[in-house]
DNA sequence: ATTCTTTTTGATATAGCTTATCAATTTCAA
DNA sequence: TTGAAATTGATAAGCTATATCAAAAAGAAT
C-alpha cells in the first residue's frame, strides 16, 4: 500500500467520475507533488526529468490543473508564476515581509484563521486555502 | 485645487526624491487611477484611449509600477493579470475568491486588522500595508 | 526665452509563463 | 484481442509584462 493511498484514491475517484484515465504519468506526478508543500510546474519538470526524461512540460501543467479540479491542489498566482499548493498539507503559514531589507518572518495565528472562517461563512464561502502577507519595516530598518 | 491634491503631492515628493520628472502622462494616469478602487493596465489603456489616443501601454505599466514605489498603489497578481489597487481608498479591503467561478467578494474586518498589528508588534515590525486573500468555493459552486 | 542635460515617452521587439494543437501512443471496457 | 476514447509529447501559439531605443519633453542654468 502506497504512502499516498488516500490522495491516490481521491484522484481515481475524480477520474472515474469524469471518464478520465489513470496513467503512469498522473501517478508519477501525484506522487512527486504530495511530497511538496507547494511547487511550480517548471520546478516539477526539472525534478522529474531524471525519473522520466521524456515527460513533457505540457503534461505537468495539465496534470497539476487536473489536481486542482480534483481538490488535491490549489493554484496560487505569485509573482509571474503559478504556485500549486498541496492542499493536504496542514499548518499553513503566513508572512511578515520587511520592505526595507527583504527579510521574511513566517508566522501562524489561530485567531486570525478563525476570523477568516467567520468572514467566509458570512459570505457563503468555504475556504480551502488563503494567503496573508503583512508588509512593513522590521525593527532594524525602522531606525 | 485639484480633487486629488494630496496624492498628487505624494507623487511629486517621490519624484523629487528620485530625480524623476512630473509629466503630463503621469498626471493624467494618476488622476484616472485615483477614481478606481483597482484596475489593470489593460483596462486603463482602454479607458484613457479617448482622452489621449497616443498614450502607450508601456507607459501605463511603467507609471502604475511607479505608483507602487511611491506607495500610492499596490500590485496584486490575480488570475493571469496584475491588479493595481488604489491604496488611498479607505478601509483597505480584502478578498474572498471563488476558485470555481472566479467570483470576488470584497470584505473588511477590523478584528483581523487588529490581530495583524499585534503579530507585527510581537515581531518588531510596523505594518504599512497588507494583503489577505481567502480562496475557496462560493455557495453556488459548492453544489 | 534659449540652451543643454537628463528623463520620459511611444512603438515595437522580446521575454516568460501557460495553453492549444495534433499525430502517435496508451488506456480500458467489451 | 480489439477498438473507441483519452492522453501524451513536442512544439506552436497566446498573453501579459518588460526591455530597447530613437525622438520628444522636462527642468535647471543661463
Amino acid at each position: 500500500m502506497s504512502k499516498h493511498a488516500k490522495e491516490m484514491g481521491i484522484l481515481k475517484e475524480h477520474l472515474g467520475k469524469h471518464q478520465l484515465k489513470f496513467t503512469r504519468q498522473r501517478e508519477l506526478i501525484l506522487d512527486a507533488f504530495l511530497k511538496q508543500e507547494h511547487i511550480t510546474a517548471e520546478e516539477m519538470y526539472h525534478q522529474l526529468a531524471r525519473r522520466d526524461p521524456h515527460l513533457g512540460l505540457a503534461t505537468i501543467y495539465r496534470t497539476l490543473n487536473l489536481f486542482c479540479e480534483a481538490g488535491l491542489a490549489q493554484a496560487r498566482h505569485f509573482g509571474t508564476q503559478t504556485q500549486y499548493d498541496n492542499v493536504s498539507h496542514k499548518g499553513h503559514h503566513d508572512h511578515l515581509i520587511c520592505t526595507g531589507c527583504g527579510k521574511i518572518v513566517e508566522f501562524e495565528n489561530c485567531d486570525i484563521e478563525r476570523l477568516q472562517e467567520e468572514v467566509a461563512t458570512q459570505n457563503g464561502f468555504t475556504i480551502t486555502t488563503h494567503r496573508l502577507e503583512l508588509y512593513g519595516l522590521c525593527s532594524r530598518c525602522r531606525h
